[in-house]
RNA sequence: GUGAGCGUAGCUCAGUUGGUUAGAGCAUCAGGUUGUGGCCCUGAGGGUCAUGGGUUCAACUCCCAUCGCUCACCCCA
């Protein structure tokens, strides 16, 4: 048997319905705000990720669906949106008309990790993109987004992480200040942690091991470190998080693991799915329109998780999608009246009624059962002796009434 | 990339210290008298017990390998 492969999942019919309401609610928030939805494609040149995201991060590093076309060009799978919308901003020249770009997304993405629960090699992320503004307003704007969203969806248990990581000048200076106070503890840390203090030192903050952040309690914190213009505007987001009344947490170990990220970053988790709980993520990338090759635009922007969202929704029970019923089931008495219901069938789906039929030979009573099981909420019976003197018989399945109605009353009657 | 657990019908799972035709519930289909659903009853179909080796008179049951799934580490949404 040919199986989907490893890490990707299809969406089945019964699952339907849960996607589209939460594409709905993504769209209609968004759309609040006046962001305009922008698709690219799922393929870009390899170089778009590796110059945009960096060589260095796991995601460029060890994840990326990379292949080459029949001309030989390097293409990549996109991995996340950000880079995608950035050089389409710059192809097409985006800030021509209005000086600020205000842009949603929903898409596929892939990195080839090891699957777990909340992590698939294919899976869907929402997000949006504001390039054009250095306002801390944005920010803000971006995580109020998120939050309505994930509350709409129905989630309680939730949250909001921000950290600031300046600029790039200020966080190469903050790790020099960072390595200097743990050279003389380093064996003291565990080998992991050792490793990290070489390699990527400020992920050290992320180390389980008691002893570590024992040793890190005493730290320098990177928030106290940033450049003055990356401290003023981080007190203005959390002012005005406040005024949203928006709770949040200082996390000063959040680091995103994108390099474009600059200034002011947030995560938002969730409590109710497993060890994989960042439903959320986004902050300000002030460079990478210019590392692209485009004009210096600064951008804010965040990216969302769809599987873990409906994970959440699921442990938290929200989003139940109703059942779905159709308008209306034809039920033939006899064998020989095919012709006849597909015709009266195609009448009423052309009048936008949802209607369904057998096409076999059932019997009266399999044909009632399937019926019921669409959730049919009338039943339409030809045949029999009502059909000879010219009508039909219209079941309401709900109270189980039926009535005869004439040939040419169908529609008026049903509508 | 590392580690742990699991792999029996479409789904959820039983399967006794290895012993002869591998079970249940749900789902599906067909019936329960001439043309009617949801409940109930009866019956039917559906499994190379993940795959390949090995041990044994005998393996779904024990051993090994492979594949797959799941969860965790890592990283991230």
């Amino acid at each position: 048997m040919i199986k989907a492969v490893t890490g990707t999942k299809d969406i089945l019919p019964f699952e339907i319905p849960k996607w589209r309401h939460l594409e709905k609610i993504i769209s209609s928030v968004f759309s609040r705000f006046n962001y305009k939805e922008i698709r690219t494609p799922v393929f870009e040149e390899t170089v778009l990720f590796s110059r945009g995201i960096g060589e260095e991060t796991d995601i460029v590093g060890k994840e990326m669906y990379t292949f080459l076309d029949k001309g030989k060009t390097s293409l990549t799978l996109k991995p996340e949106m950000t880079a995608s919308v950035v050089r389409s901003f710059i192809e097409h020249s985006l800030d021509s008309k209005q000086p600020l770009a205000k842009l949603f997304y929903i898409s596929p993405m892939y990195r080839q990790e090891k699957p777990q629960a909340g992590r698939l090699r294919e899976f869907h992320q929402f997000g949006a993109e504001a390039l054009g503004s250095n306002s801390p307003l944005l920010d803000a704007e971006m995580i109020q987004m998120s939050l309505d969203i994930l509350k709409e969806a129905g989630l309680k248990d939730l949250t909001l992480k921000i950290n600031s990581l300046g600029t790039p000048d200020s966080r190469e200076k903050y790790k020099k200040i960072l390595y200097k106070f743990l050279e003389d503890k380093k064996n003291k840390l565990s080998e992991e942690s050792r490793k990290r203090v070489e390699k990527n030192i400020l992920r050290i903050f992320d180390s389980k091991e008691e002893s570590d952040q024992e040793i890190l309690k005493n730290a320098p914190f990177l928030v106290e470190h940033i450049d003055e213009e990356s401290k003023r505007d981080f007190v203005e987001v959390k002012k005005l998080l406040d005024l949203l009344g928006i709770k949040f947490e200082i996390d000063p170990k959040l680091v995103r693991g994108l390099d474009y990220y600059t200034k002011t970053t947030f995560e938002i988790t969730s409590g109710k799915v497993g060890s994989q709980n960042a439903l959320c993520g986004g902050g300000r990338y002030d460079l990478l329109a210019e590392q692209l090759g485009g004009k210096p635009t600064p951008g804010v922007g965040f990216a969302a998780g769809m599987e873990r969202i409906l994970l959440a929704c699921e442990a938290e029970n929200s989003l139940l999608p109703q059942d779905e019923k159709i308008d209306i089931y034809l039920i033939k008495l006899d064998k020989e009246l095919d012709y006849k219901i597909f015709e009266i069938a195609s009448f009423l789906r052309k009048k936008n009624f949802t209607a369904d039929f057998d096409y076999g030979g059932r019997s009266v009573k399999a044909q009632m059962r399937e019926a019921n099981r669409l959730n049919a909420k009338h039943v339409l019976i030809v045949g029999g002796d009502e059909y000879k003197s010219g009508s039909y018989i219209l079941k309401d399945m709900k109270s189980g009434e039926q009535q005869p109605v004439p040939f040419d009353k169908l529609d008026s009657i049903i509508s």
